[in-house]
RNA sequence: CGCGGGAUGGAGCAGCCAGGUAGCUCGUCAGGCUCAUAACCUGAAGGUCGUAGGUUCAAAUCCUACUCCCGCAA
C-alpha cells in the first residue's frame, strides 16, 4: 500500500516505528517546519523528522501543507496517515489519496476532539481513553471512525505519563485501521455529534490553579498538565505575588482551610480548596528549580495561595 | 547577544544596597528527657560564599569577564 505519513508530535514516533518494521514503509514524510526551541531558541527539528532521515525516508517540511500538493499527488498515495500534525488540512490534500486519508486521534471520539485530548481525559476524571482511526473530514476530528482501542487511566497518571502510553497503543489502532482498509472491511461509524465534545489547546495561562473548586478536580488537573501546560499558582511571599509551580503528586485530604489558606502542619503543605484541602509534595519557586514542599517551606515563608 | 530571577556547610534560605567574627529553618552525628513522637533539651561535625581576575588595610558584599541553574516569551 502506498502510503504517506504526516505528523509532527512525539506521540506519532511508535506509530511510524511501526511503519518502519512493519510496512507499509512510507513513501515519504510530511512534517512542520524546524522550530525555534527553548531558552536559546536553537531551531530543533521535530525528533520524527530525524528518525525518518536515518531510515532514508524522504521529508517535507513546508510552511503549508498546501504548498506541496503536487509533489504529494505525484506519489500517487493510496492512503494519508495523520497524527499530531499540527496543522489544519486544505481539501485539496484531502481528496489526495486514493483510497482514504485516516487520522490517529488520542481519544475516544467522539469525545474530546481538538488538541488537548489527553489532558482532558485525565482532568474529567475519565476512568478510559484511548486512540481512534477514524477518516479526516473538513471538519476537525468529525470524521467517520474505523477504530479504536482503550486503556485504562490510573488513579496516578499524568499528561507525560498517558501520552506516552497512548503513544504506545497507537501502533495497534493503525495496524488494524490498514489491515480493514486493504481488506475493504473497514467500519465507517459517524460520530454522534450530541455527545461530542471539543477541547481547545492549551497554554500556561490554562494552568493557573483555582483553589475555589473541589479539591479532587484541583489534584486531577496537576497531574493532567503535567508536563504541559503546567499548573501553578500564586504566592504571597510577605506582600510580594511569586509564582509557584506545582506538580504532581499531591493528594486530597480533609482539612478545614478557606480557598487558598495554606497550612504547614508536620512539614507539608496543604492549601484549602473550595471543597476539602490537597497537600502538595512537589512545587517549584520563581528563579528556583523544582523541590520538595517541606524544602520549600524551609526557606520561603508563604503567607497564602491564590 | 529576546526579557528577567538565581548560585552562601547535606536541603531550602537570609546576609549584599550603606565592605569589617558565616547566620536562620531543617538534616546528620553524640548525649539527655519522654509510655510515646515529623515532640522537646544539650552539645558536635560540616562552608575555597559558582569560577577567574580587579579595587581595598580588609570582599559573600563593590567592579569586570566567564560557567551553570531557573522563570517568562516563542
Amino acid at each position: 500500500m502506498r502510503l504517506i505519513f504526516i505528523a509532527t508530535g512525539d506521540i506519532a514516533l511508535p506509530s511510524f516505528r511501526y511503519l518502519l518494521e512493519n510496512g507499509p514503509r512510507p513513501l515519504a514524510l510530511v512534517t512542520q517546519p524546524d522550530k525555534p526551541v527553548g531558552r536559546h531558541q536553537v531551531l530543533t527539528p521535530p525528533a520524527i523528522k530525524t528518525e525518518a532521515i536515518a531510515a532514508g525516508i524522504p521529508v517535507y517540511q513546508p510552511e503549508t501543507i498546501g504548498d506541496i500538493t503536487e509533489e504529494l499527488a505525484a506519489l500517487a498515495p493510496e492512503v494519508l496517515v495523520v497524527m499530531a500534525y499540527g496543522q489544519i488540512l486544505r481539501q485539496n490534500i484531502l481528496t489526495l489519496a486514493s483510497k482514504a486519508i485516516i487520522n490517529l486521534h488520542a481519544s475516544l471520539l467522539p469525545k474530546y476532539r481538538g488538541a488537548a485530548c489527553i489532558q482532558a481525559a485525565i482532568d474529567a476524571g475519565d476512568a478510559e481513553t484511548g486512540i481512534t482511526a477514524m477518516h479526516v473530514v473538513r471538519a476537525l476530528d468529525a470524521g467517520d471512525m474505523i477504530v479504536s482501542r482503550a486503556i485504562p487511566i490510573a488513579a496516578d497518571e499524568t499528561g507525560g505519563s498517558l501520552h506516552d502510553r497512548l503513544a504506545e497503543l497507537s501502533p495497534q489502532v493503525l495496524g488494524d485501521a490498514l489491515e480493514q482498509l486493504a481488506a475493504g472491511t473497514a467500519a465507517r461509524t459517524p460520530q454522534d455529534d450530541a455527545t461530542s465534545s471539543y477541547i481547545s489547546k492549551l497554554d500556561r495561562e490554562h494552568g493557573k490553579i483555582d483553589w475555589t473548586i473541589d479539591a479532587a478536580a484541583i489534584e486531577r488537573r496537576i497531574r493532567a498538565y503535567d508536563p504541559w501546560p503546567g499548573t501553578y499558582a500564586v504566592a504571597d511571599e510577605n506582600g510580594q505575588p511569586k509564582r509557584l509551580k506545582v506538580f504532581p503528586p499531591a493528594t486530597v485530604v480533609e482539612c478545614a482551610l478557606a480557598p487558598g489558606e495554606i497550612s504547614t502542619i508536620g512539614g507539608d503543605l496543604v492549601v484549602g480548596c473550595g471543597k476539602g484541602a490537597v497537600r502538595l509534595s512537589m512545587v517549584q519557586p520563581d528563579g528556583g528549580r523544582r523541590m520538595d514542599a517541606g524544602d520549600y517551606l524551609r526557606g520561603r515563608k508563604p503567607i497564602s495561595l491564590s
